[in-house]
DNA sequence: CGAATTTGACCGGCGC
DNA sequence: GCGCCGGTCAAATTCG
């Protein structure tokens, strides 16, 4: 029985409650040490009053230029928020003429019949989205293409409270977003292994998400197929939806990420390459659910857990599962779509973007794979920066920083509440999402949400736009906007924060074996 | 006693 | 055609 995974994480508070202190404050911490260290010295040596009183001096000069740097990083942070914010209101200028470029686009009748394939348009704009989190019921599909779970079906009032990081991709722009539903906080505090790694790889099948839905849909493949050029890709297209998966890696020290759903397990085995045995898992919400998940232990590092989702579910989920339901969808989404693009990976760099946006735009630590029949997309979050914990005790803004360690798509989603929230990014720049997810100070989950989905319906028209090419090009605003987020600590901590808030909450509501 | 997990066997795909 | 490997099945075992 994994009835132990269950059981919520437990919270390690001391660590969340650096949230606010900026980056002036890590680097505080840093110094501190030093000069506790000597003071204790100086205790120990009862006789050399003098030498005392000379650690005290050195003590105190050690206080002072921490406080001068405290002094550099708030001012450089300052700098950095006002460059943000005028950056932002700059994007959303691009983005707004290309949203008027996409609405008069949005009235030719070049949208594909099929809607609701998630990500099945092939030529019109399709939102491709990665969202990992909940979000309130309803909303959820403002650009069609998100099919998360949780609008199939949640209920709106256990989904009141939700949080969501999105990351949505505009066909031909490349924008991606993400919202961020409040979250009670409540799961905050508690990521499991705080310092989670999530690896999303989604099947092309994804078309997993709709195909989830057993009565509407049609197969996987079928759905996103593009009437179009067809040929021999299209084969190749069904092939892979057939695999489409989403890899989640998140630091736990739990048999498996409390992602909310109700898992048995059926099988193991030892694969080759990794002496750590793949656990098999069936979802058992809904008897005919045909979502099922590998569970992996990552060879190197066995503290990070890799599992794998595959399918989507068919039947309601516990709001606390909805967030991983949502990732994987989207994500299968994401990677169901770009395949439908074109038939390689190859040219899917090449040309319009959803995969290759997909791999540019998440860093590092994030991978898409379409090479194999199953394209594979791996957010790697265990990276320290990552760690909401380390991130906070440390000074983000100091050299040396690991800003990728955050998606890039998933900085579009920061970005996007950070314009419609400035004040409050500017107030609490340090880590934003941090408070929001795990702090839950002063959070507004409508505001956030709201936020989320226009940044979504502007990511899309962006790429409505970007897809006409009448425009500049939308992938390189994108592009560049994605560097820039990426690139602020701060809203990597968010992330992690809201990552680990979401890791909590599965915890503690799930019924994981 | 029922349900879930364990674990060896079986099956199908893929590469050589 | 053969062997390897990943994935699944199902009987046996364990647990609550």
């Amino acid at each position: 029985m994994e009835v132990a995974v269950e059981r919520p994480m437990p919270v390690k508070e001391e660590k969340r409650t650096d949230a606010k202190p900026m980056a002036a404050l890590g680097s505080a911490r840093s110094a501190l040490p030093i000069v506790f260290e000597s003071f204790a010295s100086t205790q120990s040596d009862a006789a050399g009053i003098k030498q005392e009183e000379r650690t005290l001096e050195a003590a105190k000069a050690e206080m002072g230029e921490v406080r001068e740097e405290n002094e550099r990083l708030k001012t450089m942070l300052s700098r950095i928020v006002s460059q943000y914010q005028s950056l932002h209101t700059h994007f959303l200028d691009v983005v707004k003429v290309h949203e008027q470029a996409a609405a008069n686009k949005a009235k030719l009748p070049t949208m594909p019949p099929a809607p609701a394939a998630a990500g099945a348009g092939d030529d019109a704009d399709d939102l491709v989205s990665l969202s990992l989190g909940t979000r309130p019921n309803g909303s959820a599909r403002r650009k069609g293409h998100e099919r998360s779970s949780s609008s199939s079906g949640g209920t709106a009032a256990d989904e009141g409270h939700q949080l969501s990081l999105g990351l949505g991709i505009a066909r031909g722009s490349g924008a991606l977003s993400a919202s961020a539903d409040d979250d009670k906080a409540s799961g905050a505090s508690a990521a499991p292994g705080s310092g989670g790694v999530l690896n999303l790889s989604s099947d092309s099948s994804s078309g997993a998400d709709d195909a989830a839905k057993p009565a509407a849909a049609s197969p996987p493949g079928a759905a996103r197929k593009s009437p179009s050029a067809g040929e021999g890709a299209d084969d190749e297209v069904q092939q892979q939806a057939k695999k489409a998966r989403v890899s989640v890696r998140v630091k736990c020290d739990t048999p498996t990420m409390p992602d909310g759903c109700q898992w048995r397990k059926y099988g193991q085995k030892i694969s080759k390459g990794n002496p750590c045995p793949r656990a098999y898992y069936r979802c058992t919400v809904a008897p005919q659910c045909p979502v099922r998940k590998q569970v992996q232990r990552c060879a190197e590092d066995t503290t990070i857990l890799i599992t794998t989702y595959e399918g989507q579910h068919n039947h309601q989920l516990p709001p606390a599962a909805t967030a991983m339901a949502s990732t994987t969808s989207a994500a299968a989404a994401m990677l169901t779509s770009g395949s439908t693009t074109s038939s390689s990976s190859a040219s899917l760099a090449a040309h319009h973007l959803p995969l290759a946006a997909a791999a540019g735009m998440f860093g590092p630590t994030t991978m898409v794979s379409t090479a194999a029949s199953c394209p594979t997309i791996t957010l790697d979050l265990t990276n320290p920066a990552a760690q909401p914990h380390s991130l906070m005790h440390s000074s983000p803004y100091a050299a040396g920083y690991e800003s990728k360690a955050i998606p890039a798509a998933w900085s579009n989603g920061y970005m996007a509440y950070g314009g419609a929230h400035p004040s409050y990014y500017a107030k609490n720049s340090p880590a934003p999402l941090g408070h929001l997810f795990g702090g839950g100070v002063s959070s507004r989950p409508e505001q956030l949400y709201a936020a989320a989905q226009s940044y979504l319906q502007r990511a899309s028209s962006l790429g409505g736009g970007g897809h006409g090419g009448a425009v500049a090009p939308p992938a390189a605003v994108t592009d560049t906007l994605a560097k820039a987020i990426t690139s602020d600590p701060s809203f990597q901590s968010a992330l992690a924060a809201a990552i680990t808030s979401v890791m909590g909450r599965g915890g503690a509501a799930a019924a994981q074996k």
